[in-house]
RNA sequence: GCCCCCAUCGUCUAGAGGCCUAGGACGCGGCCCUCUCAAGGCCGAAACCGGGGUUCGAACCCCCGUGGGGGCACCA
């Protein structure tokens, strides 16, 4: 990136709820535009509407950007230049640029009762007309509108919109779009509780907080017009706008819903950021993963670190149409990311989900086990299963899995047996001769080395598929090796 | 119903008039490697929505269809 302005990006979400894949893009776009620009990534809370207002929700937007590696540089938490960044905590801002407009005569004060906003609304869907206010208190005087709000009548702020003529609003991906400013509402920007709605208090605040890009997704395209009027009757100079495609269904029928890709055994929704975390995913996987919906770089390049997103990270290369998540492609990601990792890596992020399994394991012996499950897993959590029976004090093998490919029962159980013999004549030290020894074995009795690790396989890890059989063996012990060699015996024994 | 946006393999995409017999990735199939499973290597199937223009020439530009998506709240 060549001499870029530092750019003020901010990410705005509003706390009503869980923490989507869709917002995380948004925000991680916003993160590598000011990053590479040298600018500042802001957190701004958009809590105007207390009815659906969610406590927890403030919480895990903050603790999943961290997970994430997105750092603001103001916010509410932190504070800035342009405090505060909670919007019920800027009212008094709003109500100036209230005033201002309405003295302006671009907004004004209307009366009209929820109940006769529906009745509007009913009677021009009958119609077929596209449903709007029907602009009653717009022919209003000033004057007369002012009495009675000062009269105490219940009133809320209405823009007053063009009724002639065109608006042309740019995005930069889309290019100009024009549309007919009839077909553009009087927009309700306060509401009779004094809180001003999204399209007042978000443009006020991009405006106030210097933002000079505004990313926020296709949502607001219908909306868009309205916005680039606001900032006209107000005389600001516009921001870029950029508006993000939006994500929609692995089936590509649909707006990604929660109901997507739901893991049956917890619960965790793959489509919230907090519950990827759980899922075992890693934070850069999931950051690469989710970068290249919507962005690409060039026709062969799809491994991006931070580093190098926050280097050739740009906004021109966005595409505007919509995108199907594909969860198998953040597998995949995640399945790079984990082999990136170094031994003492893997280890850290291994251990919180042995202990959420109850399994007692401590740093030192999950990292003597890394390297046998690195490549084999794809998730962190599959290393519990994958692993589990280095720590557990007995496995327990389906007897049937315990015999032999081609073999009888008993075979197997004569070949469990000889393995021990061997096992046992070995040394310690002698232990990690362990394979010369097994495929001496294996021709002795005439059956493939296949065939007799394939049972020590189920025998030693209870599974059929399990990390390399010797080195697997070595971690376990001599000690449990023979035990559960010798106990598969004797299961086999007991199979006819 | 009204308004807006979008349109290349199943999916994410490269492509900004000739570099395209359309490239990469996931997934899928096959082979190799191999103690299982992975990882890795190699190979393969798989797309320019349709119709009109413009042009010597169109996946790329324009128009019309069609399809998909989004929005029509005192929510954001």
């Amino acid at each position: 990136m060549t001499e870029v302005k530092p750019a003020r990006v901010r990410f705005a979400p509003s706390p009503t709820g869980r923490f989507h894949i869709g917002s995380a893009r948004t925000a991680l776009y916003d993160f590598l535009l000011a990053r590479q620009s040298g600018g500042q990534f802001i957190l701004r809370i958009e809590d105007t509407d207390r009815n659906r207002f969610d406590p927890q929700a403030e919480k895990e937007y903050y603790e999943a950007l961290r997970w994430l590696g997105l750092k603001w540089d103001e916010g509410p938490d932190i504070g800035g230049p342009y405090s505060p960044y909670r919007q019920s905590e800027r009212t008094e801002i709003y109500r100036k640029l209230t005033e201002e407009l309405i003295a302006g005569g671009h907004a004004y004060y209307c009366f009209c009762t929820p109940e006769r906003l529906t009745q509007v609304r009913q009677l021009q869907q009958k119609r077929k007309e596209p449903t709007r206010y029907d602009g009653l208190c717009r022919r209003l005087s000033p004057e007369e509108a002012r009495d009675r709000a000062l009269g105490g009548e219940s009133y809320v702020i209405r823009f007053k919109t063009p009724q002639e003529g065109q608006t042309t609003a740019v995005d930069l991906l889309r290019g100009p779009i024009t549309v007919d400013n009839q077909t553009i509402d009087d927009y309700i920007l306060v509401k009779s509780s004094g809180m001003p709605v999204y399209h007042l208090a978000a443009m006020a605040d991009d405006h106030m907080m210097k933002i000079t890009h505004v990313l926020r997704g296709s949502e607001w395209l219908p909306t868009f017009p309205l916005h680039v009027l606001i900032y006209e009757a107000f005389g600001w100079q516009q921001p870029i706008w950029i508006h993000l495609s939006v994500l929609l269904n692995p089936s590509g029928k649909g707006k990604l819903s929660k109901r997507s890709a739901v893991d049956p055994k917890s619960g965790a929704k793959a489509v919230f950021v907090n519950d990827l975390r759980k899922m075992g995913y890693l934070p850069q996987a999931v950051i690469n993963w989710i970068t290249l919906m919507g962005w690409s770089y060039d026709d062969h390049s799809e491994f991006f670190p931070m580093g190098d997103l926050i280097e050739k990270f740009s906004i021109e290369k966005l595409s505007p149409s919509p995108a199907a998540v594909n969860f198998s492609k953040l597998d995949h990601f995640n399945g790079l990311y984990i082999r990136s990792l170094s031994t003492d890596e893997l280890a850290e992020q291994l251990l919180p989900f042995f202990t959420a399994a109850e399994i007692d394991a401590d740093l030192t012996e999950i990292k003597v086990l890394v390297p046998l499950i690195q490549e084999r897993i794809r998730t962190l959590d599959e290393a519990v299963n994958m692993a589990g029976f280095f720590f557990q004090a007995d496995v327990h093998p389906e007897p049937s899995e315990l015999i032999g490919k081609k073999m009888s029962a008993q075979d197997s159980a004569c070949a469990a047996e000889k393995a021990h013999e061997v096992i046992q004549t070995l040394s310690e030290s002698e232990f990690e001769q362990l394979e010369h020894a097994l495929r001496d074995l294996a021709d002795e009795l005439e059956i493939k080395a296949g065939q007799l690790f394939g049972i020590l396989r189920v025998a030693v890890t209870g599974q059929k598929v399990s990390p390399p059989l010797i080195e697997s063996m070595v971690i376990v012990g001599k000690k449990t090796v023979l035990a559960r060699i010798a106990r598969a015996a004797e299961i086999l024994n007991t199979l006819e």
